[in-house]
DNA sequence: GTAATATAAATTGTATACAATTTTAACACT
DNA sequence: AGTGTTAAAATTGTATACAATTTATATTAC
């Protein structure tokens, strides 16, 4: 599958082959060096990756499964366009999913699920207390990762993983000013603090505050 | 790409070996004849299809994406279970993202789209007055396949199509009464005004008031 | 008899060869 | 010159063969 974590490219790769050559096309789509529309032929794949074609297809049908591409019998797999209406609407589909999966998450989230959500976050307070930006990113993705997993909706978590996936890539290279991460910490706290009090309804407050100031962030 | 009308199996069958054989595997799935957490072996469907692993490989990666079975690297597909649960959080969730999509494809529905749904609506008079209860529950989709597709949101149009494949599957087996047909009818001209008077907000408390009486109506 | 290890079988992953289809180019015709 | 047809090239779809990995079986040690 594809690993969402791929655009911070500092992580082991013991990984199959397969996976780090999907994200490497997965990098080239959404950077724009394969543009929307543009055909992709299976053969310049293998040549550049040394890999044949049969794993190749089985890549280009991840990417599609994804949305990246759009596979058309006979004819070939073409770049989907991602455009910044698409990102708000990403975001707007978030902020109606994610309430509803934090309080379901807080009803159904096992002891181990917990017992990671709370090791996370002691992790995003520290990395807030020393302004470790990239660190705190990733962290961020970890929390919310978690809760997506504990809401034990295996669509919803996938689902919510792609729009981040879309979401993340819309956002690689704004800049955030360093004073947002104690704002964002705080909203985490919020939802953190539903899952300790075991509150579902506070918890989708906390987590609709979140999604809605997120999207202001954006602007 | 795994078409959803495929329970309503009287179609013209010009389409891809492949996906009939997907499709195929798909019902097997839901109908319980593979069951959840059964591991399926390559060579099975290969000799059950009569094709060779290449595509099966590929039909199998399309199920994965479809949420319908598990692939785990170097060990197999294994089926994924669907619960009670499960349903039921489908329901919730498209009551959730289908009242946006409403509001989103009155406001971005083009002139052909728009007749398309006209033309559709008609043809949903007419069942409900005829009481074809199979031809209605097929319009009933076409009629919200075509304002996934008016929402011009490729993530947002393939996420309802799958909740909805989930959702059918649920409901196979039940038999809703004749009468159910006016209800679902005037809940549908609802939405189906709000295009017609280019009212997105409108829509959007239409589309609430379906999601909500269809969830009820499974109790 | 049980557990650990080694071996064999089965299964998945990849590469290559060939068939079917599509795309490109060349050519004749008006 | 422009259009329609035909042939060649390129590209995708499928089948088969082999490599790597996992699973099942048998053997040995205790």
């Amino acid at each position: 599958m594809l690993d969402l974590d791929f655009l911070n490219n500092n992580y082991q790769d013991n990984r199959p082959a397969s996976e780090i050559v999907a994200e490497s096309i997965a990098i080239d789509i959404l950077t724009g060096v394969l543009r929307p529309g543009q055909r992709i032929i299976e053969h310049t794949l293998c040549d550049k990756y040394a890999m044949s074609r049969t794993p190749i297809r089985g890549i280009l049908n991840q990417l599609s499964s994804f949305g990246l591409i759009r596979l058309i019998p006979n004819r070939g797999a073409f770049v989907t366009g991602v455009t910044e209406r698409d990102i708000d609407d990403f975001f707007y589909m978030k902020s109606l999913l994610y309430p509803q999966c934090v309080k379901w998450a807080i009803e159904r989230i096992t002891t181990e699920e917990m017992a990671m959500l709370e090791e996370t976050f002691d992790f995003m307070e520290f990395y807030t207390a020393t302004e470790d930006f990239e660190k705190m990113k990733k962290i961020n993705h970890g929390f919310e990762a978690i809760i997506y997993n504990a809401s034990h909706n295996a669509e919803l978590e996938k689902t919510l993983l792609r729009y981040d996936f879309f979401i993340r890539y819309a956002n690689i290279n704004i800049k955030y000013p360093l004073n947002y991460l104690p704002a964002v910490l705080e909203e985490h706290r919020a939802i953190f603090m539903a899952f300790k009090d075991k509150k579902p309804d506070a918890g989708y407050e906390a987590a609709q505050i979140h999604a809605y100031k997120s999207m202001l962030r954006r602007k």
